[in-house]
DNA sequence: GCCGTTTTCGGCCCGACTGTTTTCAGTCG
């Protein structure tokens, strides 16, 4: 079984947790938390570059004894270091540290205090009243710790980006007619595009703080308050969407901007070329000595460092600064730069609405063209077509055709990719339609040998155009596909036929990586809404959010090509 | 534990807020 990057991550972020529990070195400790989110950040499964003898790239934070535990890692799925740790540390312990106002300090206490051990130990200690007896362990903190001891922490949710824009931009429009505010930005990881986030980061400009403080208290969105300050205010709404509030002042928006939005990773890099520039970066602006020298835009703090401005959906530290500093970031894929959509589902299959009304939809959101993309019949998907309705709706395709003006539609299928990679109809219905999407609908659980195998034979089908949602998963219910997915890009590029990002707020997958992965193999993207209704094809601009984490330009995608540029591509992928 | 046009030691991003404290530690982002 090959050890994926994220089992090396997670195994140095216990090493961090088991290290920060014993009140090691903070900056030891810091080390192998940069060194799992540098190798999160990795398109490439390092077990792989290693299994193929390839040079080992430098990674940023791994130096030699990193990589050596890496190496171990992988080639014996252990880490002698790690089960050292956990021998020293009781495993209940850093659980405990996920509860808020519990940090490596304070379960320490706990541990040598009072002999607790976990989970169970605190609730009893908690309850008896022991706690209280403990030096910094006042009220309030007790009070917070059963709080959340009860609450069962539902608060470590994350929410499906979509999601939480339900709920974060009815606030933010509302903070923009409290009187006094100038500026509201929506920052964090809902501004980066990340698939899912963990609160909402937003940013206030505003010529008196009290005023929003007390418009946020009418906002009756709110049901609780974590923390008021004058610059800072934590709450969490009736949804239980955690938001959070930071108040600045015109001069320093874009600093706070920038910080806000982060990612971590990327303001600690900027915050060290600073430095070397003998320049202070904080969330007030960029300073030389104490004089302020920029951050009323976040383009003038980017400029303090000679950098153009960066797309925020870029900003994790995976090479963008360089990219900057070089002025070669790549120009991203906008929602405008999409000509059609190669993907949606009509009232034939399991969509929503009939023929005439999804073309209507999609030239009324812009698109010049739209393949209609419904499911065969032989997967056992509801409602799914079978030969003789596959003809009808050909037939009611054509005919449309004729009536509609500014729009194109493309007769497709989503075919099932069965478990031994067969497709699910008949070679001579395939071999008539425009398009054929192929897609893993069931059997998730294959090895990775066999779901590659399973995915490069159905690749090979004469008729096989895009291979849609890749990894299969759906976020929070449905981890990805085991699959060799470097393996289908070679084979897609040399085929050629091409991959989709699947839209869907569940689905967006391809993910960034492997749309990074995509584009640098030179396998074109299609960027497909997946459509199962009319007001569906707003999903797209969730998917783009997604192609520019994953650095794609126009030139990347395969549907931002005018129709005969997209009919040629599909003609070429016919074997 | 990593890293280096101020290098092989001595730094490592930086500030807000809370609670428990009389000047600050711990946590959090």
């Amino acid at each position: 079984m090959p050890v994926h990057n994220e089992e090396i991550a997670r195994a140095f972020d216990e090493m961090a947790d088991l290290l920060s529990l014993q009140d090691e070195n903070p900056f030891r400790i810091l080390a192998y938390r940069r060194a799992a989110q540098s190798i999160r950040g990795q398109r490439r499964e390092l077990a792989e570059r290693i299994a193929r003898d390839e040079e080992p790239e430098h990674i940023a934070g791994i130096g030699k004894d990193l990589a050596g535990k890496i190496s171990e890692l992988i080639a014996t799925g252990r880490l002698r270091a790690l089960e050292r740790l956990r021998r020293q540390v009781p495993p209940g312990l850093i659980e405990l540290m996920a509860i808020p106002g519990l940090g490596p300090k304070r379960v320490r206490t706990l541990f040598t205090e009072l002999k607790v051990r976990g989970r169970a130990d605190l609730e009893r200690v908690t309850k008896s009243g022991a706690l209280a007896n403990v030096a910094g362990f006042g009220p309030k903190l007790i009070a917070q710790i059963a709080n959340a001891l009860e609450m069962q922490r539902p608060e470590d949710r994350r929410w499906l980006r979509s999601d939480a824009a339900r709920f974060a931009e009815p606030l933010a429009a509302y903070l923009r007619e409290v009187d006094g505010v100038d500026e509201v930005m929506i920052a964090g990881s809902y501004r980066r595009g990340r698939d899912t986030v963990g609160d909402i980061d937003i940013v206030v400009s505003a010529r008196s703080a009290e005023a929003v403080g007390a418009a946020l208290h009418r906002y009756d969105e709110i049901s609780s308050w974590a923390a008021e300050g004058a610059k800072r205010l934590t709450a969490q709404l009736r949804s239980g969407l955690k938001i959070d509030i930071r108040i600045g002042d015109a001069a320093s928006v874009g600093a706070a901007q920038h910080y806000f939005t982060g990612s971590k990773a990327h303001v600690i890099r900027i915050r060290r070329l600073a430095q070397e520039r003998k320049l202070k970066i904080n969330e007030y602006g960029v300073f030389r000595g104490r004089r302020l020298i920029a951050g009323d835009t976040e383009e003038s703090v980017f400029a303090s460092l000679g950098l153009p401005w960066i797309p925020a959906e870029l900003r994790e530290d995976r090479g963008e600064i360089e990219l900057a500093s070089a002025g070669k970031l790549p120009v991203l894929v906008t929602r405008k730069d999409l000509r059609g959509d190669l993907h949606a589902h009509t009232n034939a299959s399991d969509g929503r609405d009939d023929l005439q009304a999804m073309a209507l939809a999609a030239r009324a959101a812009g698109l010049e063209y739209l393949a209609i993309t419904d499911h065969g019949s032989r997967l056992g998907i509801l409602h799914g077509l079978d030969e003789r309705r596959m003809r009808q709706q050909m037939d009611a395709i054509d005919r449309l055709n004729e009536e509609l003006v500014g729009l194109k539609l493309l007769k497709g299928i989503e075919v099932d990719i069965l478990e031994d990679g067969a497709l699910a109809l008949p070679d001579s219905l395939l071999a008539e339609l425009d398009l054929v999407i192929g897609a893993v609908h069931g059997h998730f659980d294959l090895s990775e040998s066999r779901q590659t195998m399973r995915v490069l034979r159905a690749m090979d089908h004469r008729a096989f155009s895009i291979l849609a949602h890749p990894s299969g998963r759906l976020i929070g219910e449905r981890s990805p596909l085991a699959l060799d997915f470097e393996r289908v890009l070679k084979v897609a590029k040399a085929r050629p036929c091409f991959v989709e990002l699947d839209s869907q707020p569940k689905r967006l997958d391809l993910d960034d990586l492997r749309c990074r992965l995509a584009c640098e193999q030179e396998v074109l993207v299609s960027i497909a809404s997946d459509a199962h209704s009319v007001q569906q094809f707003d999903y797209l601009a969730g998917g783009i959010l997604q192609a520019r984490r994953g650095w794609l330009t126009p030139n990347d995608v395969l549907n931002t090509r005018s129709l005969a540029e997209v009919r040629r591509l599909l003609k070429s992928t016919i074997v």
